[in-house]
RNA sequence: GCCGGAGUGGCGGAAUGGCAGACGCGACGGAUUCAAAAUCCGUUGCCCGAAAGGGCGUGUGGGUUCAAGUCCCACCUCCGGCACCA
């Protein structure tokens, strides 16, 4: 376009410093440059991505056939505060890769979008009565305005906010999708709700449901019933679930919002645990797949662990205790059913539904002081009435705060343990939680630590069932060998056979009848000539008393694992009583199973397993499997949310909106907050109850008009952000969520066999704070997606990458008060803050330090070109590392430099010329190509540009006539352009071309020819030190390398007088001379 | 407590088991300038030495290897996650 020129043809003098050259690259000309040409990509689509059909379909025959990426990033919430350069960190990077993706024949979708639901905007709307609807949208305005300012090439045609009605409307739709379905375990899928009411209707399913308490058929249960057990059985739910709720707030609160002491940390209110009837999304019944698909996605490691963590599964048993002069069962769950032998109590959740039933007027004769409460009380039902209120009374919390001390009451009743037939204690206690497993447990405090602390406390026997293998033998040995220093040559043969022993692998009771007395007598038995115990594993193959270099390490396999014992170390724990249950604490590791009959002598796998087949012989229960994940909460007592599309009826039931009635739009108000009361007890009014005409409405749902009134909770702000992902495909779709084929194309793509595919976005970038919430909520929605044939991917993320924060110096003064680091001096080694000494440290860059820095304040100074270079130049994309504003100057220089090389700064005018390059710098040249290329492809971003800035430096010193051949100046403007993309379509303006963007242009692909040297230098090592550098022809042999090594000067000095025995010539690099 | 991740010059950081410190900042010296800033050129891990050269060096201690920042074991420090999960 060369009658249009991008940037000024000369520069008002006035604008510029005296003495620097018209056409330098500075920051004004940086700017200029900038503005131009994002406009220019603006105004010719450039960043638009084809779809295959509907209204974003223009351009689509072009771009058929090619591959495509999709590359995402997590979107922001539009903060009123801006965007600090922490926060484009993710985008520059997912920007270079992008416009990497498609000048390697690519078709990229890349777009960017607001997470607007949220806390912020209400309580702004809260002081100051504005609409968070104004705010919302004058920060997304603001936030567009910074992230274009940087250069990123999203297409804007699918910028999303979650707050549009038209985002939401699909939200809700999605919510109904999720209500409108339930969980078949047989199948192991979702399935439409229709399909359970035929399955009741066929006999084919049970309706079981606490709607249902007598179990009674499907065809006795009157209409209403069918719709409470049909509810029951639904993907979204509503549950009576306790939660942290704070009334003179109005609202629940997460637990991050409730101090340590049991109130709001906003306003410092009372916060109770009551419990209110909330919807519940049932994410549980994904648990496994949420688990086992974690190996179909390339996602790092440590987050994947994260969320195995979090979803928390054990496997284990469900026991049934029977209860002693009642017909109630106990049912508790264990990942030990070996040891329950060694079950010597019971404890149940203070919030068990049997605690009332099992628990009798009077207490049993002989029970115990301590056993009845603090006070203590006269009768059960008085102590644990009164250990339930108090427990109630606590958050979450407190109750993790007062982790140590062990509390409890007796209920006055006794189960039998059906293992043994004995009867055992039932105790009440907040240290067993309602929400994990059955709520309810069999204590062994021989092999539970906290069930230990427990029987200490109050008293309870403590019974031994399971040794630790290698104290098991070394009892053994010991019994056999008092003294180990008198079997010098013996012991390791000793302790092979004893290993053997205590594993089972060998267990030989007549070669051994000693062993289970020694291990029932002599417990604990620590002395001075103890054997050694074992130290952890180490896979590495060996056979028992093998040794290992100085350490006379012995191999001992136990337990499948092997186990390392360096003998002198060993025998230092051992004495330590590190590994040695003594007086202390129990012994909880695997071992070997003693004083349990049924199953003696086998190590703990075995042991299980076995003992679960003789309690399913006994009628006391199955194998289970039991998460930690909890279904979730999804209710919100807010106003600035998606609204449900719910609304009850005359009998208190929900009742799905159809979906001709979306969208449900949020009312609007002028009073955002919810109503605040004294009384805990009070039920909650949401904000949106203020709105009374919405409230109540009267519907015609089939059957006539009828009043119903509407849900007054909204959705958590994790909603939007389950799906937005989706919404970017086809942003404009009226009809669908998004378009099928739209769907397929960018979500699988290419992909016709995905096994070991999942599909999905390619790239998602974020930080590692929404490695479980936001990833699973959005896993989980995906896959209820899938279910219902929405979708066509398992996964929604086949890839994702945290990248790590950008961290700040923030100052404290000499009250510990983080002072504006902005206006901070450093003098002499110290720093002051108006004259005061203030203190340095680093943290996470934001407000709360005091520390931010705008990428407005940097693109002023240097241009956003420099400031994206800079934040990708300052380490690995995934670590974090510090903010340092005299570094960027390096980056923006490297700029200047790249200008000069091609135009000419007193002139503007092109330096390229037709000529070839020389041998050399094409040869570097072509290192370059391929370097940048294999760091894109792998994120590696820092040192992609240093290969850069080291051409672009050859450049510069070795260009004696200041030209620059075209292939030279050409390929650098590609290789520079996914960074730095306004210069790069700068120079690629002013070298000749005329397009709308160089991210149009093919990346430059390296000549294989060019990246092998004819010479290659070797450095030769002699004694261990580096001594000379040979230079050899590329296919030399060893032979002739080695002749080579040998005959130098310097080798030959540090070698004077001694024998070679060995040389190493490792072709390429280098060669190693051993002498003695 | 349990589970992860990371420790390399003055600073940010490079390095398929094969020449530690690429590249950038800073510092020092020089060019340009009346001067400064900006820009350009050169030097720069530490110690000894005028130099040539030598010695020491990737948190600590061991091990494997011809060769270890990199692999193995133990320990120390920092950062992150989970936390009475039966």
């Amino acid at each position: 376009m060369p009658d249009q020129p991008i940037s000024t043809a000369s520069s008002p003098a006035d604008e510029r410093q005296p003495g620097v050259p018209p056409f330098r690259y500075t920051a004004r000309l940086a700017n200029e440059i900038e503005l131009a040409w994002q406009d220019r990509w603006a105004a010719a689509g450039v960043h638009h991505a084809p779809n295959p059909v509907g209204d974003l379909s223009a351009g689509f025959d072009a771009a058929a056939g090619r591959p495509k990426a999709y590359i995402l990033d997590m979107f922001p919430y539009p903060s009123g505060r801006g965007l600090h350069v922490g926060h484009p960190l993710g985008y520059i990077a997912t920007d270079i890769f992008a416009r990497y993706k498609r000048m390697t024949g690519f078709t990229v979708l890349h777009a960017m979008g607001y997470d607007a639901f949220g806390l912020p905007a209400e309580q702004y709307a809260v002081q100051t009565g504005t609409h968070p609807r104004i705010t919302t949208e004058q920060n997304i305005e603001s936030m567009r305005g910074q992230l274009r300012r940087l250069g990123l090439g999203h297409d804007d045609r699918r910028s999303v906010a979650t707050t549009d009605v038209t985002f939401y409307r699909w939200t809700q739709w999605i919510f109904l999708q999720i209500y409108n379905s339930w969980y078949d375990d047989r199948a192991g899928r979702a399935r439409p709700i229709a399909d359970l009411v035929a399955e009741f209707e066929s006999g084919a399913l049970e309706p079981i449901s606490a709607a249902n308490p007598e179990r009674k058929p499907w065809a006795d249960l009157d209409d209403l019933t069918r719709r409470r057990v049909v509810d029951s059985w639904r993907l979204a739910y509503l549950d009576e679930q306790p939660v942290n709720w704070c009334p003179m707030l109005g609202t629940v609160l997460a637990n991050e919002e409730v101090t340590a002491d049991g109130r709001s940390e906003r306003g410092n209110y009372p916060v109770y645990r009551r419990p209110l009837k909330q919807w519940v999304l049932r994410i549980t019944a994904y648990a496994e797949r949420l688990l086992r698909d974690l190996d179909l996605v390339d996602w790092p490691e440590p987050v994947k662990l994260m969320q195995r963590n979090w979803i928390g599964r054990s496997e284990g048993a469900r026991l049934r205790f029977a209860v002693e002069q009642t017909r109630d069962a106990i049912e508790v769950f264990t990942t030990r059913p070996d040891t329950i032998f060694g079950a010597t109590y019971m404890v149940l959740a203070p919030e068990h539904h049997l605690v009332s039933a099992i628990t009798p007027e009077a207490w049993p004769k002989g029970t115990p002081e301590s056993w009845k409460g603090a006070s203590p009380a006269s009768s059960p039902r008085d102590a644990v009435a009164e250990y339930r209120a108090a427990a109630a009374a606590k958050s979450d919390v407190q109750r993790q705060a007062e982790t140590k001390e062990k509390t409890g009451v007796f209920t006055g009743s006794h189960a039998i343990n059906p293992a043994t037939g004995e009867r055992v204690p039932i105790f009440i206690a907040d240290y067993v939680l309602m929400g994990y497993g059955t709520g309810a447990i069999m204590a062994v405090p021989g092999h539970d630590e906290r069930d230990f602390e427990f029987a200490e406390a109050f008293g309870l026997p403590i019974r031994d069932v399971v040794y630790p293998a290698p104290i098991a033998a070394a009892a053994w040995f010991l019994a056999h060998t008092p003294d180990a220093d008198a079997f010098p040559l013996g012991w390791e043969l000793a302790i092979a056979d004893f290993v053997a022993l205590a594993t089972g692998a060998g267990y030989d009771a007549a070669r051994y009848p000693e062993l289970l007395d020694v291990v029932r007598t002599r417990r604990a038995p620590v002395g001075e000539d103890a054997i050694p115990v074992a130290l952890p594993a180490i896979d590495q193959p060996g056979g028992v008393g093998e040794r290992r270099g100085a350490v006379q390490a012995v191999w001992i396999e136990t337990l499948g694992d092997i186990i390392a014992l360096g003998f002198e170390r060993a025998r230092e724990v051992f004495a330590a009583g590190k590994f040695w249950r003594t007086r202390g604490a129990p012994y909880t590791e695997p071992g070997v199973a003693v004083n349990s009959p049924a199953i003696d002598g086998l190590r703990t796998n075995e042991a299980k397993r076995r003992a679960v087949e003789h309690l399913e012989s006994l009628g006391a229960g199955t194998g289970a499997v039991t998460y930690k994940l909890r279904d979730w909460l999804f209710s919100r007592q807010r106003y600035w949310g998606e609204p449900f599309p719910i609304v009850f009826d005359e009998h208190d039931l929900p009742v799905a909106l159809p979906e001709s009635m979306l969208p449900v739009e949020l009312p609007d108000l002028d009073n955002f907050q919810p109503e605040a009361t004294e009384d805990p007890d009070a039920p909650p009014r949401p904000p949106l109850g203020r709105a009374s005409d919405w409230a109540a409405v009267t519907l015609d749902l089939g059957g006539g008009p009828k009043s119903y009134r509407r849900e007054l909770n909204t959705m958590p702000q994790w909603a939007g952000s389950c799906w937005y992902y989706l919404r970017y495909l086809d942003p404009t779709n009226e009809r669908e969520f998004c378009d099928p084929a739209v769907e397929r194309h960018w979500m699988l793509g290419q992909i016709s066999n995905t096994a070991g595919l999942c599909g999905g976005v390619d790239l998602y970038v974020g930080g590692v704070e929404h490695a479980v919430l936001h990833l699973l909520y959005a896993r989980f929605w995906h896959k209820a997606l899938y279910d219902l044939g929405h979708v066509s991917t398992v996964e929604p993320f086949q890839k994702l990458y945290n990248q790590g924060y950008i961290l700040a110096p923030a100052y404290t003064d000499s009250r510990g008060v983080y002072v504006e680091a902005s206006e901070v001096e450093e003098r002499d080694g110290g720093f002051y803050h108006r004259g005061e000494p203030v203190r340095r440290e680093f943290g996470k860059m934001g407000k709360s330090l005091k520390n931010s820095v705008t990428p407005d304040e940097i693109c002023a100074e240097f241009g956003a070109d420099t400031l994206r270079l800079y934040e990708m130049y300052m380490g690995p994309l995934d670590q974090s590392k510090p903010w340092n504003p005299r570094d960027i100057v390096g980056m923006h220089r490297f700029l200047q430099r790249l200008w000069r090389v091609m135009i000419d700064e007193e002139t503007g005018a092109s330096r390229v010329v037709e000529a070839a390059a020389d041998d050399t710098t094409r040869r570097l040249l072509h290192k370059t190509i391929a370097g940048v290329r294999a760091d894109c492809e792998s994120l590696q971003f820092n040192t992609a540009i240093a290969k850069l800035n080291e051409f672009t430096n050859h450049l510069t010193r070795t260009r004696a006539d200041s030209s620059c051949p075209r292939e030279v100046a050409e390929n650098l403007i590609l290789l520079a352009a996914p960074f730095v993309p306004h210069i790069a379509d700068e120079l690629w303006r002013r070298v000749g071309h005329d397009t709308p963007g160089v991210v149009l242009e093919a990346f430059p692909v390296a000549d294989p020819a060019l990246l092998v040297e004819d010479t290659i230098e070797l450095a030769v090592q002699a004694l261990g030190k580096v001594r000379c550098r040979i230079t050899v022809p590329a296919d030399a042999g060893e032979d002739a390398i080695r002749e080579a090594a040998l005959a130098d000067e310097r080798v030959r000095q540090a070698l004077a007088g001694r024998t070679v025995r060995k040389v190493i010539v490792v072709p390429g690099r280098l060669v190693n001379i051993v002498a003695s």
